[in-house]
DNA sequence: ATCCTAGCTTAGACTCTGTCTAAACAAAGA
DNA sequence: TCTTTGTTTAGACAGAGTCTAAGCTAGGAT
């Protein structure tokens, strides 16, 4: 069914109900969710859940490398499932939703090498801003 | 003395003692600090100076597009005061650093058509990671 | 000069997001 | 069964930022 929870299941990482539940709520969606977001959904499958799960298991997926911590607007992080596909995002300026996208080229070639001032430089991404077909009218 | 006082003055905006204060902690450094860190070192100028009045100033110069925010970490933004120049931010995963870089291709072009989703992409800014010199060892 | 008004600043209360703690709970092995 | 280890929970706590109501300041009108 859940893609994501076969991932996590391969770090040996045990699978418990709750567990399941945030994965699945996760992995449901084509937007990205903040924490707050997963723990009202997921409470609808799972009332009893917690606030500190949620966050707990968002970071040890993270941590896993299987789901993708995303810091778009300073306020509250947004989680992608997607950690296994390299993409980037593209947010609208009016009403902030978000689309993951495709470039033709990887940015980090872009980068000259005296402009890494010594860094190694492992992986880059880009946000896109702009104005989605709705909000070009406004 | 300094240049951002000037740009922020050509928008008709009222530059008072704290407002001055603030615009030059914010251009006095290379790094780019967070609305605490300013506050902290206006207030070494200006004891008298609160919070409020911090916070309201650097989102106005943002709102005149003068100052860039930037939401890197999800915990606090960054004010970045060269609004004006084109540039790109390398961030170190082990201690946090952070420099400005430039790249020598617009991400923009590098988006198909068909990822654009209808949208019309304004501008774009790409965040490399990787280790700075002294993280490299560790 | 005095008054008025608009805008600026202030302290502190408040909200929102996320973390921590201590206790209860569950599962697996001896 | 007992123990050990890991998980979940409620609620307290912390950090970042916003809001509010009141006071202050500067500039224009009289």
């Amino acid at each position: 069914m859940s893609d994501l929870v076969t991932r996590l299941r391969r770090h040996n990482w045990r699978i418990t109900p709750q567990r399941r539940v945030i994965a699945e709520t996760l992995e449901g969606s084509h937007v990205h969710f903040t924490a707050e977001q997963i723990l009202e959904r997921a409470c609808a499958r799972m009332p009893e859940l917690s606030r500190a799960t949620v966050y707990n298991t968002l970071n040890e997926m993270v941590a896993l490398g299987e789901v993708l911590e995303l810091a778009l607007d300073g306020r509250s992080k947004r989680y992608d499932p997607n950690a296994d596909h390299e993409h980037h995002h593209l947010i609208c300026d009016g009403c902030g939703l978000m689309k993951d996208v495709h470039t033709v080229a990887d940015p980090v070639e872009w980068l000259p090498g005296d402009e890494r001032h010594g860094f190694t430089v492992a992986r880059s991404s880009i946000t896109f801003r702009g104005l989605c077909p709705d909000c070009q009218g406004a």
